[in-house]
DNA sequence: GAGCACTGC
């Protein structure tokens, strides 16, 4: 058998890839017949771990509605599907819809595609990679991934799993997505920005496009929302696979729910049969506070309760440490004594983008910090608020998912019930949008007002974008995208730093304005370990440079580089390598993108003093409207909303000067201005007259400095002017 | 003299 099995592989290997799948019609169908031997996608023996994965595919609860499915969606270009953790629906819906695909287009021999979103890149990364292993095909092959930086696809790719935001992209050069027969959206119920974009742009492309089949992919019963969207469009049901988790909720309201949820976790620990405990909690800060805390409590009980790991759990939390969660309990002290435990104390991460297994108890206070931005101070803020129901049931579901399980909630059910939300508001009407109205202005959507969103964003949020677009230029007047517009639509970044990047070979300095998109596009650069923090200050004192926050990090690009990228230099100076590799990264493929405009990269004689004056001046061509102006009382005003702000304190900028640009206006404790650069008075009427023309300015001293300003500059001009026409009048000069 | 929920292009 296995002589027969190799012939075959030589057989097809001659015939080569292009022939393969019209030659494989003579296998049977692996759903039908599990005894074919020869994988259709490569022509190769099916490896025994096939067959293994087989069995246990066919056990997932989605196995026992794949013809339910596939009939659907034979009937109906557009499929609502729910499925709860562990239906198995990202990794076999997009395979059944192959096969049919794969039937269909046997004798005709058509190319065919399917898209899968995820809203995440590791999820992206890591679905394609289990879904080519249960096809039994290299990753990159028939079955690929596309995120960001990495594109693992090729030519017989049938099959793509990619990041939502990565399909927006492809949409911009390719508006009907022409390649694709079937777009599944993977977790459209986590409503991301790019989700709810995508869920307009297909209904819309749908029309033109009656071929294009469309599955919306949800956890939750949003989905009937969903469902109402698309116009009936059918909805299919599919269980999940969790085991019961029973809910407890407080008596009475508890206000201090960091000592509440601690006391729980004791009680859990001394009174609980064994099994991990997972907390939710808000922020880095209370995480690492409550760690401490509930480590020394623990400690207290002496030898009388069983060993404690407590690991705090939190995005910017370094890699490495993040893998403790993965570490297992400890294991008892004794033979006969209590069991140890596992006690994670994490933020939402653990409630999406990460799942740890062996979690038995959860503790869900029903807080998070989440991004909420007011448009009439153009303000985005971290607030800490109530979760959701939907947020709720997420949270308690991560302690059914090995064994049966208990949930703690520290509010009342009445308040489950009355006082949560059922569904976490939409990421569209909680952000800045003029990224995205850029985006669906490129994508060919002239009526923002008009268009079909699931939510709409608040029309004071779109009326701010549409505002911004077009004082930068991407926008005019009818609202309709123009040639710099385009281009800016192109960068993965804010308009504001496009538009900087865009102006910056103009002003002879776009190697260095590049590399300073680059550092702002990622996380902070700076550590500062508690134990080291004076130094970490003083080593990030040698980067500072007196203009500001900008130049500094523009400082430790250029160290950094000079270093040749070196991991050593980088702890010793107490930056963070990964960010500066990956900074690096951002840099290299927006270089490509100004390639492919024809913008130049070029700098100024770093000895002339035109070197930090024209960068300085291309920030200011983007960020003119986030400038600040220092008054007599010694307050920053921000300039034409009037607010009163303050330098952030991790700010290397301590003259404060007169005018300054930032980057983020942020709200925590106070109003901060986040990456702050002093600029001069006079750049602003020569960068932005339009937006600096006096008319309709509120009363303020930066109105009246500016008056002066522009009376100099017109005095300037005079003289200029009768100099020019003495001179002509003179014939001493010609103009030529 | 303060902080950084989480993603994505």
């Amino acid at each position: 058998m296995g002589v027969k099995r190799k012939r075959k592989v030589i057989m097809f290997d001659v015939v080569g890839d292009r022939a393969i799948p019209k030659l494989n019609k003579t296998n049977c169908d692996v759903s039908n017949n599990v005894n074919s031997l020869i994988n259709r996608w490569n022509g190769r023996a099916y490896t025994q771990r096939f067959y293994d994965i087989l069995e246990k595919r066919k056990t997932l609860p989605v196995w026992h509605q794949k013809e339910e499915f596939l009939k659907a969606l034979k009937d109906n270009q557009t499929l609502i599907l729910v499925g709860e953790t562990g239906s198995g629906k990202t990794t076999q819906i997009p395979q059944f819809v192959l096969e049919t695909l794969e039937l269909e287009s046997r004798d005709k021999c058509n190319k065919y595609m399917i898209a899968c979103t995820q809203p995440r890149r590791v999820a992206a990364m890591s679905v394609a990679r289990r879904v080519a292993e249960e096809m039994d095909v290299n990753i990159g092959e028939q079955v690929g991934y596309s995120i960001r930086f990495e594109d693992c696809t090729s030519s017989q790719t049938v099959l793509k799993y990619l990041t939502d935001g990565m399909l927006l992209r492809e949409a911009m050069t390719d508006p009907l997505l022409g390649r694709y027969n079937v777009i599944i959206l993977d977790e459209a119920h986590e409503r991301t920005l790019s989700t709810d974009v995508l869920l307009g742009l297909l209904k819309e492309v749908q029309k033109n496009r009656p071929d294009l089949k469309l599955v919306v992919m949800s956890a939750t019963l949003e989905a009937e929302k969903f469902q109402g969207y698309f116009c009936g469009a059918p909805l299919m049901k599919v269980p999940g696979r969790l085991h019961p988790v029973e809910i407890f909720y407080t008596q009475k309201y508890e206000d201090d729910y960091v000592e509440a949820a601690i006391r729980t976790v004791i009680q859990i620990h001394t009174c609980q049969p064994p099994g991990d405990i997972l907390v939710f909690l808000t922020g880095e800060e209370e995480i690492e506070d409550a760690c401490r805390k509930i480590k020394k409590e623990i400690g207290n009980f002496g030898d009388s309760v069983g060993p404690a790991l407590v690991v705090p759990l939190y995005s910017t939390l370094p890699p490495a440490m993040q893998q403790k969660i993965f570490d297992p309990a400890p294991s008892r002290l004794m033979p006969n004594g209590p069991a140890g435990r596992k006690i994670i104390v994490s933020t939402n991460i653990a409630e999406t983008s990460l799942t740890i297994d062996g979690i038995v108890y959860v503790i869900d206070p029903g807080l998070a910090k989440r991004k909420v931005y007011n448009p009439r101070t153009r303000v985005e803020s971290l607030i800490v608020s109530p979760i959701s129901k939907a947020s709720a049931n997420q949270r308690s579901g991560r302690a059914g998912r090995t064994q049966p399980g208990k949930c703690f909630r520290l509010y009342t059910e009445k308040s489950f019930h009355n006082g949560l939300q059922s569904e976490t508001c939409p990421e569209i009407q909680r952000s800045n949008i003029a990224n995205t109205v850029l985006t669906l202005k490129k994508l060919g959507i002239d009526d923002l007002v008009h268009f079909d969103f699931m939510d709409p964003p608040a029309p004071e949020t779109l009326m701010r974008a549409l505002e911004l677009l077009n004082y930068l230029g991407a926008l005019d007047d009818e609202g309709n995208l123009t040639r710099l517009g385009e281009i800016i639509s192109e960068l993965p970044l804010e308009p504001q730093m496009g538009k900087m990047l865009v102006v910056s070979p103009e002003l002879n300095c776009s190697n260095e304005v590049l590399s300073i998109c680059a550092m702002l596009s990622v996380p902070n650069c700076f550590v500062r370990p508690r134990k080291a923090q004076k130094a970490a200050d003083e080593a990030k004192a040698r980067f500072a440079h007196i203009d500001g926050d900008h130049l500094t990090l523009l400082n430790v690009y250029h160290d950094y580089k000079q270093n040749n990228d070196d991991q050593s230099w980088c702890s010793e100076n107490f930056v963070n390598y990964r960010v500066l590799k990956s900074a690096d990264n951002v840099r290299q493929q927006l270089a490509c993108i100004m390639a492919r405009f024809n913008l130049k990269l070029c700098s100024t004689d770093l000895n002339s003093r035109n070197y930090y004056i024209n960068i300085k001046k291309a920030m200011l061509s983007g960020y003119f409207m986030q400038v600040a102006h220092l008054e007599r009382t010694g307050n920053y005003l921000t300039v034409k909303d009037n607010q009163v702000v303050h330098l952030h304190p991790s700010s290397r900028l301590n003259h404060k000067p007169e005018w300054v640009i930032y980057n983020e206006h942020v709200f925590t404790s106070k109003d901060f201005l986040r990456t702050v650069t002093d600029v001069r008075g006079e750049w602003l009427i020569d960068m932005a007259p339009h937006y600096f023309d006096l008319v309709n300015f509120p009363h303020c001293e930066a109105k009246r400095v500016l008056e002066k300003l522009y009376k100099k500059k017109e005095r300037k001009a005079d003289i200029n002017t009768k100099k020019l026409s003495f001179r002509v009048t003179s014939g001493t000069c010609i103009l030529v």
